[in-house]
DNA sequence: GTAAACATGTAACAGGTTACATGATTGT
DNA sequence: ACAATCATGTAACCTGTTACATGTTTAC
């Protein structure tokens, strides 16, 4: 399980809170590993259990701030370099263009060029991010700007390619 | 839940029985919507139930055959063309490239260049496929033929990233 | 005073995986 | 006769989503 280990990355930066981590990832991995709020807590909860983390202090409103423990450290470096990550890519957007048929053309083509157009947008919103942020060459920085890198490339990958599937419609 | 709609989808194009259908999963289908056996025939099921599809043969070894009734192809226009595809896309590997921090230099490059290989490797198997198989022009034939390019086009991005990539660090 | 933000926790349910369980038919 | 393949079904468990439930602190 994937969410345990994104808890443990980034408690790996500074201790923090589940409300703290909630934060993250509505932002910055909201594309990349989406967790709601309740799933956060109750992981965090499990894994103070298990050792990997424990609470180092505690503050107003019942916050608690979670510090990783060596053996948390352990297992996200173990994470990293010791399994293959290989979760299944169930993708509903390609799913769908495999029963197309059932459209009309028009029908299939639209939802091409509709997919396109997505493309097109969330890669001119990553550019925007990128430009706007002012990158530093911390780890943070680097690793972020890696990431989304990839979402930029991808975004035009896929606009280039549902463009060319529009034509291959009749 | 896109399962249903997969479903619907196989049996659109022919009749087909749970074991069809599971087989089905495991080729074409395998890197688009995986499916355990489990899931496939308690699906069935229920869709039976539903009223979408319905038993129209009855085999040697308790085999069932099902079609899709006008209902469920009704259902199934109403996803491919009302629906927005909104799956959460959860990337384990992009996961990890957020914590590559944790590790040295080395070895975050060394899960870099793997992703690489795995990718190349990734497009080189799916471009023999493509060139091995004779494509028509029928339904079939044209969205597997724009599915696979979809898949093709992924890796090398893929690839091109990870080596990028790779030479970011430090 | 009151709204927004901070802060946590739990219960019910849906979707997906693994494992167990069973048996019939076909090909050699 | 035996193995491979065909064929279905169910139970236990894990992960993830939605909704409910509660209370505090800060800023205006």
């Amino acid at each position: 399980m994937s969410l345990r280990h994104a808890l443990l990355g980034l408690l790996a930066e500074h201790p923090a809170s589940g409300y703290d981590l909630l934060k993250t990832f509505e932002t910055s991995l909201a594309n990349v590993w989406p967790a709601t709020q309740s799933q956060i807590y109750t992981e965090l909860t499990r894994l103070a259990d298990t050792g990997w983390i424990s609470v180092t202090a505690e503050g107003p409103r019942g916050r608690k701030e979670y510090t990783l423990t060596d053996e948390g450290l352990a297992e996200l470096r173990h994470w990293l370099t010791e399994t293959k990550p290989q979760r299944n890519t169930r993708s509903d957007i390609l799913l769908r263009v495999f029963f197309l048929g059932v459209l009309t053309p028009d029908q299939a083509r639209a939802y091409l060029t509709g997919l396109a157009d997505l493309s097109q947008q969330g890669h001119d919103d990553l550019r925007r991010l990128v430009d706007s942020v002012d990158w530093g060459d911390d780890d943070l920085s680097v690793h972020g700007r890696i990431a989304l890198e990839y979402g930029i490339r991808f975004n035009a990958m896929r606009r280039e390619w549902a463009e060319w599937a529009a034509t291959q419609i009749r």
